[in-house]
DNA sequence: GTAGGGTTAG
């Protein structure tokens, strides 16, 4: 296609199409300001907003009909392909401009734009080589260079020490400088180092922008910090900067990832303007701890008109997963298709998980086997669907195939594919994979895998190796390791070793109501009723009745829920009725239930 | 005519 195709093509002016005949200087038939640019500058407009555009072939070929290119020129195709996340592309232009540009010579946009395309691709060798070009093209003493490696290099490294090297080196910071600084220690996961720097910046009395807040914000978040996010919003609102949304917005979060839901809903109802990614935040935010808020907040954005895109799904998802409410589940699961979204590989995952926690696990594999695209998080919801469906041969199957497709188990698939091996009794399967993590893959197994061995050899009744296990692990087992112990004791009636269990659980988590019920039950089948009625009513303090676990139903295309014990409100009747369909359904299955804790209930009255 | 840092999912 030529200039002029092109140009026809998307409507561009006829004078800017004529003042494009590269030979033609000035045409004095046309009015001003198009007679006033030189058709290079005009070409180098155009490659911008194609870029802008996101028509990257059509920026190229204007590009290639150039017949002389300045920098300005490379450096616009340097950083077009940057800004439409074409990392690569922007680097082999750089290294095409350096090779064959032999009178344009890089100047700072040039190089920040280089750096920004090493800094997307994650690749410190480019990312070096860069820095030794833009030295010895003088560069050094370049604010947005110097601005640009540092980012690089807090991006490309694992720690952040080359970043803090350019840093220190920098006489006149701007807060571009700061802000990148505390940037690159928080995306590292060093919360605590960003807010070191963003202190530091306030004694020296560097002017905080709403870029800084933000970033210093989602610092306290990362560290779960509500005392510091406190302080920072107090600050932000001192500073004027409450009409910011991003700003506003990483506050939400960080009220939303430190537990605090009220104070939460109040900043949200507190902004005078709201953007989609507000409405994100506090979806997303309630999505693990009160799912049925977040799909209120939905249900809110969605009657104020807002349109929901792939993050506010991939939330919505969760929130039903987590409720396991397949009639809402459902309608939204059509509207991700009918807006053509759910080949999205974070919804596609979500909709896996959903299905499966729904009970659908026929539904997750029809998802999973038509996604053109999978990762390691689509392989993992997958497992731990067929984990928590007690299908443990399917579960190994899929974990070889994973393998076969060239994905790298992390610890968190081995963690799924453990936990599928115990719910399915496939014990020496699940101890092959623990040999085989650390030998074949180097993964190092952590307190979560060692509760997964120790559930699976004690689910299985052997629980000497369970206990053997545990005394040879290389750290101090934690509560979630003694937990599983703890259930084999139970299950296997093992009065003093699940005494000793229990011990080490409250030792390391005290106040669990669940540990007391546990060892209520182990009491109980030891015989020691006056025990046993001892950690009930030790039980019973224990549990806060504004957290009292909430169940739910759904009936009839209704959501009923409730708490234990909860005999209020008309729908209760539905309620007997599905736990009457669940036990004759038990009792077509010959399951048999642990009698010790109903007689001990009776006994107790409650 | 070309360049920078911040906020949401898994």
């Amino acid at each position: 296609m030529t200039t002029r195709k092109v140009a026809q093509y998307h409507q561009i002016p006829q004078t800017i199409i004529n003042s494009l005949h590269w030979q033609q200087n000035s045409p004095t038939h046309l009015n001003p300001p198009f007679v006033a640019k030189p058709p290079s500058i005009l070409a180098t407009d155009l490659i911008k907003s194609y870029f802008q555009k996101g028509l990257v072939k059509e920026a190229r070929v204007l590009f290639d009909e150039m017949p002389e290119r300045d920098v300005v020129a490379w450096s616009s195709m340097i950083s077009g392909y940057a800004s439409c996340n074409l990392y690569r592309r922007a680097w082999t232009t750089f290294c095409e401009m350096m090779r064959d540009g032999v009178n344009v010579q890089p100047n700072e946009f040039t190089f920040s734009s280089a750096l920004k395309a090493c800094k997307g691709m994650r690749s410190l060798s480019c990312g070096a080589l860069t820095h030794g070009l833009a030295l010895k093209h003088s560069m050094h003493g370049s604010l947005y260079v110097d601005n640009a490696l540092m980012d690089m290099y807090a991006t490309c490294c694992d720690g952040m020490d080359d970043a803090c090297l350019v840093f220190e080196e920098i006489t006149v910071k701007n807060a571009v400088s700061w802000t990148t600084l505390i940037a690159g220690y928080t995306h590292q996961g060093d919360g605590h180092g960003g807010l070191r720097v963003f202190r530091q910046m306030l004694l020296e009395e560097a002017e905080p922008n709403p870029f800084s807040f933000s970033i210093a914000v989602r610092a306290c978040a990362s560290i779960g910090s509500h005392i510091y996010g406190k302080q920072i919003h107090a600050a932000v609102v001192k500073h004027g900067f409450e009409s910011s949304i991003p700003v506003m917005n990483s506050i939400l979060d960080m009220y939303c990832s430190c537990s605090h839901l009220s104070e939460a809903d109040r900043c949200f109802h507190g902004m005078p303007e709201r953007d989609i990614i507000t409405w994100n935040t506090l979806i997303a935010g309630h999505e693990k701890s009160d799912p049925c808020k977040s799909l209120n907040h939905y249900s809110l954005m969605e009657s104020e008109g807002i349109t929901p895109n792939c993050f506010t799904f991939t939330s919505v998802i969760a929130a039903v997963a987590n409720m396991a409410v397949l009639s809402f589940g459902e309608p939204v699961h059509g509207k991700i298709l009918r807006r053509g979204i759910g080949n999205d590989l974070a919804v596609a995952n979500a909709l896996i998980d959903m299905y499966a926690k729904c009970g659908s696990i026929v539904n997750s594999f029809k998802i999973f086997n038509v996604m053109c695209d999978k990762n390691i998080v689509s392989w993992t919801s997958m497992l731990i669907g067929y984990g928590s469906h007690g299908y443990g041969k399917e579960a190994v199957k899929m974990f070889d195939q994973m393998l076969h497709s060239g994905i790298r188990p992390d610890r968190i698939v081995f963690v799924a594919v453990l936990n599928a091996c115990s719910h399915a009794g496939l014990v020496d399967e699940g101890l092959r994979y623990f040999k085989s993590m650390v030998s074949d893959y180097n993964v190092m197994p952590d307190q979560d895998v060692y509760g997964c061995v120790v559930d699976l050899l004690g689910r299985a009744g052997r629980v000497k190796e369970a206990y053997e296990l545990i005394e040879t692990m290389p750290f101090m087992p934690d509560e979630s390791v003694w937990g599983a112990f703890l259930g084999a004791c139970k299950a296997h009636k093992l009065a003093e070793l699940g005494k000793l269990a229990a011990s080490k659980v409250l030792d390391l988590r005290p106040k669990v109501a669940g540990t007391y019920m546990m060892l209520s039950y182990i009491y109980a089948f030891d015989g020691k009723w006056g025990d046993s009625a001892k950690m009930r009513k030790l039980m019973r303090r224990m549990v806060n009745k504004k957290e009292a676990g909430r169940s739910w139903i759904e009936a009839r295309n209704q959501i009923y829920s409730f708490v234990a014990g909860d005999r209020l409100g008309s729908h209760v009747e539905w309620v007997y009725e599905v736990v009457d369909t669940m036990s004759l359904h038990m009792k077509e299955v010959e399951y048999t239930t642990d009698l010790h804790c109903l007689i001990h209930d009776l006994e107790d009255g409650t």
